[in-house]
RNA sequence: GCCCAGGUAGCUCAGUUGGUAGAGCAGCGGACUGAAAAUCCGCGUGUCGGUGGUUCGAUUCCGCCCCUGGGCA
């Protein structure tokens, strides 16, 4: 491809993407674009391991940290969000940079999503405020009573997917599986005009590198950081409660856990979700340029 | 040096009255369309310390050796 649309970088968490992305951006004259779910989030700085201020101010970056941990953000907001940065980018004449490890957003952006109307918020609030306490397999059953078709199609213990089936269904009278037959909107930016790379490091490499971030992330403030997202009183089934490191580092900062305890679990948990990020482009990114990090000359 | 107690999966351990073994954790594989750092599904990965012996057959019984704890010297 001689001169590609925008550069699309994908990767396990720790995998370096990040540094790829303001390194790519310097060289092409462009603007790095955020794609990781809890990057968004403002109160997350350090448990989301965003870009330093300096990187920020070596180059432009969009879409971090530009809403509050109040906020339930979602990949249809986030696609919205994007397109907006991307007409910034096209505005400062610049190469959108769009790096992440949430491959449903590259998928959004890539190919487009469901034209879903959104939901009420308090619509949601009241669902989720229903459903505290419920089996997913009751939802499920709730769900079977009235949308029978997203029911056969989703697993009776998968409690997000039942919800979701639940309120699409209350909200609009029509089925989700329905709306995902219908009319997508299109898609952001054209995958064959993108140059696609997905960081793919060897597992043993990743591991050491989510170790050593972890370690490094109390000096740089993780438990505060904690504290200070815990003192907003959001409902810990909100989006920015769940990154890998509120909980644990919440219940070291209470005595429930050691600090060594703390850092064990977070690190546990950032090798499994690196696990289903690489399952996930592995198999839902076949197009994708894979590069190697650990050798040094990614 | 002697006496105990152990050596079984990556870790902590269970078990086999002799028929090549199973839990938890870790790990690995997979799914994925508005919570996606979410949610869900699947999978034991093993020279049973080593080596001789008894036996149709030893991880299990016996001998010797090695290693780790503890005790006595």
């Amino acid at each position: 491809m001689s001169r590609p649309d925008a550069i699309l970088i994908a990767g396990p968490t720790a995998s370096g993407k990040s540094r790829l992305a303001v390194e790519l951006a310097l060289k092409h004259r462009g603007v790095v674009i955020n794609a990781d779910s809890m990057q968004v989030y403002r109160e997350l700085r350090v448990l989301s391991a965003r870009p330093s201020p300096e990187d920020e101010a070596a180059v432009p970056h969009l879409l971090y940290g530009h809403v509050s941990a109040a906020t339930r953000y979602s990949v249809g907001q986030w696609l919205i969000d994007a397109g907006a940065a991307l007409a910034a980018a096209r505005g400062m004449r610049r190469l959108p940079v769009f790096v992440g490890g949430t491959g449903l957003y590259f998928k959004a952006l890539t190919e487009g999503l469901a034209s879903i109307p959104p939901i009420p918020a308090d619509l949601r609030a009241r669902l989720l405020a229903g459903a505290e306490g419920v089996p997913a397999e009751a939802l499920h059953a709730r769900l079977a009573a009235a949308d029978p078709e997203t029911a056969a199609a989703t697993r009776p213990s998968d409690r997000a997917r039942i919800l979701r089936a639940i309120e699409v269904f209350e909200a609009t009278g029509r089925p989700l599986a329905r709306w995902r037959d219908g009319a997508s909107s299109p898609p952001l930016v054209l995958a064959e005009r993108a140059e696609r790379i997905v960081l793919d490091p060897p597992r043993q490499w990743l591991h050491q590198r989510i170790a050593g971030r972890a370690e490094h992330m109390v000096q740089a403030g993780s438990i505060e950081e904690a504290r200070a997202l815990a003192r907003l009183g959001l409902s810990p089934d909100m989006p920015a409660m769940k990154a890998i490191g509120v909980r644990q580092f919440l219940d070291h900062d209470c005595g429930k856990l050691t600090l060594a305890e703390a850092l064990a679990s977070v690190k546990t948990e950032t090798r499994r979700y690196a696990k289903r990020q690489v399952t996930w482009f592995r198999h839902q990114m076949p197009g994708w340029g894979r590069r190697d990090p650990s050798t040094g000359d990614a």
